[in-house]
DNA sequence: ACCTGAACACCGTTCAAGT
DNA sequence: ACCTGAACACCGTTCAAGT
């Protein structure tokens, strides 16, 4: 999707421009986080500093532009993993790749902690992410691998839960997240599953996501 | 730990600057995280910017003073169960205060993200904290609610992930980290325990919790 | 069309001048 | 001792001038 706008008639240096924009500052955002100056992006990627602006309006959907990438490329890879022969390890699979986004980049969870959540393109990445998810969830359940109250959207919000208990050792101990992510799969696996004292939020407080009331 | 800077011989104007500086900033910190100018809080507090610079030489100590006594109030409330009837009960009750207090304080995640974490205020109170969760581990365990290979520090790092899930629906769904904290929670008990793929941090390791490499 | 850097508003931090 | 606001460096964003 990022692609077809670089399509439409734009020139030659335009479209080279926005895409190593895109990745230099994709690279930046991974290592030192969002709190990267345009500027040194701007000169890690040899251009004006205007021109960042020309491209994306606002730091902000330069993030939101990379982090629906990602959580397109997160997706591209739930959906090869439907056709996996043991659904159980599929999810398995998946949230160990979810995860491992997240900690090998520093922007992931304060990008989803901000207003770049409720960006129209991540959003659309994030709805079409919580589909393969939940496909990948129902096969599981289906096998028995997961209790019956766990719905792909959980999943989802769970892939940041184990990303944050271990991302403050991720210097010190970078595979950490394994810990957390296979104690959360327990949790998430019929044997021995309580009620949850909460259901899952319904479609209507999902789209409510991420929006700030300030506004700010 | 706070009040007894104040009580060194301070002059009572800056003592109780100090403290209105103090309420004034956790409670902006909470309302709309650690983005808020130090000027807007300065002007609530009613004082000149230069004086909240005089009090804490730099915002990220201005936010280790709070978080700092936001986690010496979690510890004093675990220290508090520590004699509870039942065990289970008084951790799950430890874990829900956490976790609510994280949910309410838009500013703690945030903190946690950054340098603050290394600041040795805030790591004493961490530290303490996390002897507090060690006991009430200790007595949930013997008590069967607990599987054996999970300890004290395990938890703390486990509420910043029940907080995380939830944390972009805090508006719409105010109560859904009980969602996550009960689905964490079952997968703590030994029920269906399967063994963690990784070991939990050494001391070395939590020693080097929240230290950036690049010192930025 | 697109690129660029100077210019603007804002923010964290410093410091000389006040009491 | 402590308070204060003007001054500084830096950052996101805008825009007039260039090709």
């Amino acid at each position: 999707m990022t692609d077809t706008a670089e399509r439409r008639g734009m020139r030659a240096d335009a479209a080279r421009n926005r895409r190593l924009l895109l990745d230099t500052a994709a690279a930046a955002f991974a290592e030192h986080g969002m709190e990267v100056s345009i500027a040194q992006i701007a000169a890690r990627a040899g251009i004006g500093k205007g021109t960042v602006f020309r491209h994306f309006p606002t730091k902000q959907r330069l993030a939101a532009a990379i982090l629906s990438d990602q959580l397109d490329r997160l997706a591209a890879a739930g959906t090869a993993l439907l056709d996996a022969a043991d659904p159980e390890a599929a999810l398995v699979e998946f949230m160990t790749i979810g995860v491992e986004l997240q900690i090998r980049d520093r922007s992931f969870c304060q990008a989803a902690t901000t207003d770049v959540r409720a960006d129209p393109e991540v959003r659309a990445a994030g709805d079409h992410l919580t589909e393969v998810a939940e496909a990948l969830t129902d096969r599981a359940r289906r096998h028995g691998a997961v209790r019956a109250d766990v719905v792909g959207y959980d999943i989802v919000l769970l892939l940041g839960a184990a990303a944050q208990a271990a991302a403050p050792l991720r210097e010190a101990v970078p595979d950490l997240w394994r810990r957390y992510l296979g104690l959360i799969f327990d949790g998430m696996r019929p044997e021995g599953a309580r009620p949850l004292p909460h259901p899952t939020p319904t479609d209507a407080q999902r789209a409510a996501a991420g929006r700030s009331p300030t506004g700010r």
